[in-house]
DNA sequence: GGATTTTCATGCATATCCCTCATGAAAAAT
DNA sequence: ATTTTTCATGAGGGATATGCATGAAAATCC
């Protein structure tokens, strides 16, 4: 036999209107029905839980016993089956999104504050990773999803490329190489070069195409952070190899970018998220807005 | 749209055991309507609860959220029903019965000793009263039922016989009217009467009756409780008129009844309780037991 | 005091909903 | 590659709830 909550429903409206009239009202239904869902409430459970005549009702002794309980019931149910449906509406929730810094300094905000415009009432966490952290923030739950750099193929993950951003030598305008349209990766064996080093995602990729080339394996500085290149390159201290999206040129003055070739390099910055995982709405929803935004700045 | 409580079960179900087919199994329904009973509850929130492959199931993030909730729903609901059907079953719970003093000596203990066998686990007041008392602590919900004399009507209760309680004469067996094989309430003239006072709702019986008869209103002996009635007459002060279920030859020897006649006068003992209110089941079993045991006994 | 109004209950027809059976699809196990 | 396991889907039938019209009982009204 089916539990009948909608009996247990109307056991509350009645008990609270003080009248099978009013509280069919109240249901939205006919008085007939609620009758019908009362009777079959007590049938269910075997008692009289509301004892009523033809001018008055009233809670029997178990029916007051039973009130507080099934009050209770209605209300987590209403109101718990509400949020999630106001949640699926509105998008109502958190998000954490794990990125990489560098996305974090220079796309996002654009996406961010589109997103916080459409939900105001949404809160956004941001956890800025390097490298490998990013899919690990997202594989071990601590994120929605992320944003990194396309990597080797992870069973737990799905990926979504957003963008393949090139990389180029970033070098004072006093440099040498700054004078040229172009530089091929074989071409970089007289320059010092400024690299990134640390857990970088970037690493990885530079310097396999660095070993390809002829190079070794490592520039002649190794840093941990863009800014700490940028700073560097500033100085003239040699040319960094940085992702075109750090737009080191706007960050500081006196910089140029010279295209890396031969071949062109890119970063594959993709959005990752768990395979076969529902994201909450408004991870949901942000994540489209990430993949609108930053596919149409694609280069 | 009604709401899905049957969803909000059948997710819990697969929650806990991880799988459609072991929560289908667990709740007796094919996997086919488990699944639908799910996707019902997902289509009436707006979102996935439950990301499941061909291959394994897990909740998703709102999923998670909703468990908790939807597990004490769930629990409630059951187990409050529950609660109800048992005791709806078993008549379990508390008894409160007011009866009179005289009934609660005699009839009830017998009546009392069967429920007890019957329902061990309830427990059972019994609050004494005298007279109206025993229909006012019915009327103000003091006790669930009661036992008392019949009187004027009362619109807030409702009554039902037990049994005729003829009134005797009792003297001791030295007293001239021990000889009589029944006496007229007329000839009771020369009799030193010995009669109940105080708030005793068979003063009001007999005191009428009396006063019908020609004789004074009160007898010479007016005490306030039957065993003392009943002392006086063993020492022959006087003989008293007392409700034969006391059974005072019994109580103490050396005693006699003789019926009263002319008329017969009755005390009509009833059972009262609250007009159109439903008796707990407990309550209810034991006014069945009174009923049945009593009127049986019925003279 | 009888008519009217109010309120809950019931019989019947209908529409809705939900379940089961059979089958499909996808992934893991053999 | 085949079998097995597991969730999803389509169709049909049966159970169940709903609504309308009406009844019954009690309070109110004139």
């Amino acid at each position: 036999m089916k539990i009948p909550i909608d009996g247990v429903q109307a056991f509350v409206h009645v008990a609270e209107l003080g009248s099978f009239n009013r509280a069919a009202e109240h249901l939205s239904i006919t008085q007939t029905a609620l009758t019908r869902r009362i009777q079959r409430l007590e049938s269910f459970v075997g008692l009289r839980l509301i004892d009523r005549t033809t001018r008055s009702t009233a809670l029997s002794p178990m029916g007051k016993d039973f009130l507080p309980l099934a009050r209770r019931i209605v209300d987590d149910l209403v109101h718990g089956l509400d949020r999630l449906r106001t949640t699926s509406r509105l998008g109502v929730g958190d998000v954490t999104l794990a990125t990489l810094q560098s996305v974090a300094f220079r796309q996002l905000p654009l996406a961010l504050r589109s997103y916080a415009r459409k939900y105001p009432h949404n809160r956004i966490q941001l956890l800025e990773r390097s490298g490998a952290l990013v899919t690990d923030a997202v594989r071990e739950g601590q994120a929605d999803f992320g944003i990194h750099i396309q990597q080797d193929a992870n069973p737990d993950l799905t990926e979504e490329m957003l963008m393949r951003d090139p990389f180029v030598l970033v070098c004072s305008r006093s440099h040498p190489a700054s004078k040229l349209k172009r530089v091929g990766w074989s071409n970089l064996g007289g320059i010092d070069l400024i690299t990134l080093g640390g857990a970088s995602g970037n690493r990885r990729i530079v310097e396999t195409q660095l070993v390809k080339a002829g190079l070794q394996t490592r520039g002649r500085f190794v840093v941990e952070s863009t800014p700490s290149a940028i700073a560097l390159a500033r100085e003239n201290v040699g040319a960094a190899i940085l992702p075109a999206a750090m737009n080191a040129t706007t960050v500081a003055s006196g910089l140029v970018e010279v295209p890396l070739v031969d071949p062109v390099l890119y970063r594959a910055i993709a959005l990752v998220r768990r395979r076969n995982e529902t994201l909450s709405p408004a991870a949901s929803a942000l994540y489209g807005i990430i993949k609108a935004r930053l596919c149409s700045d694609k280069r």
